[in-house]
DNA sequence: AACTGTTTTAAACATTTGTTTAAAACAGTT
DNA sequence: AACTGTTTTAAACAAATGTTTAAAACAGTT
């Protein structure tokens, strides 16, 4: 009951790390309790030790990933800096994210493939997106006439879109664009000042 | 042998179309194929009368769909057109194939999720999309410096992680946007405008 | 060394799932 | 009506898959 802090974390956490990717890189279904005990080096019976049963083991992997997934945008967007300057920073900033974690938005999409799933509308996304600082710099701005009206949805969407997409069709981007892992990392770079700009040329466009 | 050509094709494309559903909703490992038969009302067993296996139902359908969703794109791509109004066109008819086709992206995009499926390389998308009339449009255009200049690839990705993205990201955008079907599509037929028009702010911004 | 609670293991279990079989139903031909 | 090839059905099969069991190994305590 002591040690317990000490060698089940190691295995506890040999698991999740080994789930975390099997989940990732096939899915709920396509991930196999096997293929995930072999990878963390375990018995199976362990999996239904620590964690319940492979449904609870998914959620437990699920609900973190998800926090990371828009805890990070759902900060940036409150931040107390210009509307520019924020949206350099976003851009920038998630897509060193998604360099670091590039499964997450396919795992965390695909887990909402067609809205079934509830498991995350307990969360009050809808509301600190909706209230969020952002929503009220793009309306500030457009009504001193420094940019023009945008919902902010779409500029979410847009700015997602822009440095999301990438991530998701990653194996046929790469694929077209003859890019192995270093010529994609240079891509994202590049899309680091693209995005913004086009952005910003956006919103800053006479109309 | 004979009305092979008219009953079986009614079957046949019965189970096809319920193939199609159920594959696009849950992905090739969560479809299971009692749940098809069921959805095209079918004895399990003429699934594999008709095609070989699992995997050859799901190849049939992929192949299809696949086709469609690079079809589109790469003969708009082409078209003899100028630039800016290619681009307009791009996103308003991709839109509505996409709007007429919700499913599809998710079901396309999870099947290469890690990149191991190879039956889509043998198409030669590369160099049909390397090769299009855009590239050329892209260059001539920033040679004459009526556009800044642009990798055709970032145009691509751009034009369609706009379009694209929100179809992807259905359920979440969904609920954090309170948007119903109905509240999608007119989400989806402002971005007809707003897209075109930040990739031309963009283009035409001086630079 | 015996005891206690925790962790790990090998094996078994019950379902699910894709596939096959063998017979029946059907439809057109002679 | 008998025959032929095609389509459909119910049932069985084998393999895969998530879960459970019961015993063993382990580690710390008395």
């Amino acid at each position: 009951m002591k040690k317990m802090a000490e060698l089940d974390q190691d295995t506890e956490t040999r698991i999740k790390k080994a789930a975390e990717k099997v989940f990732m890189e096939r899915g709920y279904e396509g991930a196999k309790i096997r293929d995930i005990a072999e990878e963390a080096k375990v018995n199976i019976a362990l999996l239904n030790y620590y964690f319940r049963s492979k449904e609870q083991l998914f959620k437990s992997i699920y609900t973190e990933t998800f926090g990371k997934f828009f805890g990070q945008m759902v900060t940036m967007l409150n931040e107390e800096i210009p509307l520019e300057v924020k949206v350099w920073k976003i851009v920038d900033q998630y897509t060193n994210f998604l360099l670091a974690n590039p499964l997450i938005p396919m795992f965390v999409l695909t887990v909402h493939r067609t809205g079934g799933v509830d498991f995350f509308k307990d969360k009050n996304i809808k509301e600190v997106i909706q209230s969020a600082l952002l929503t009220k710099q793009l309306i500030e701005e457009a009504e001193k006439g420094n940019i023009r009206p945008i919902k902010p949805l779409h500029f979410i969407i847009s700015v997602m879109g822009n440095v999301v997409f990438p991530f998701v069709a990653r194996p046929i981007l790469a694929y077209i664009g003859d890019l192995d892992e270093a010529g994609f990392r240079e891509f994202m770079e590049e899309r680091k000042k693209l995005v913004p700009e086009m952005i910003m040329a956006y919103l800053k466009q006479r109309s």
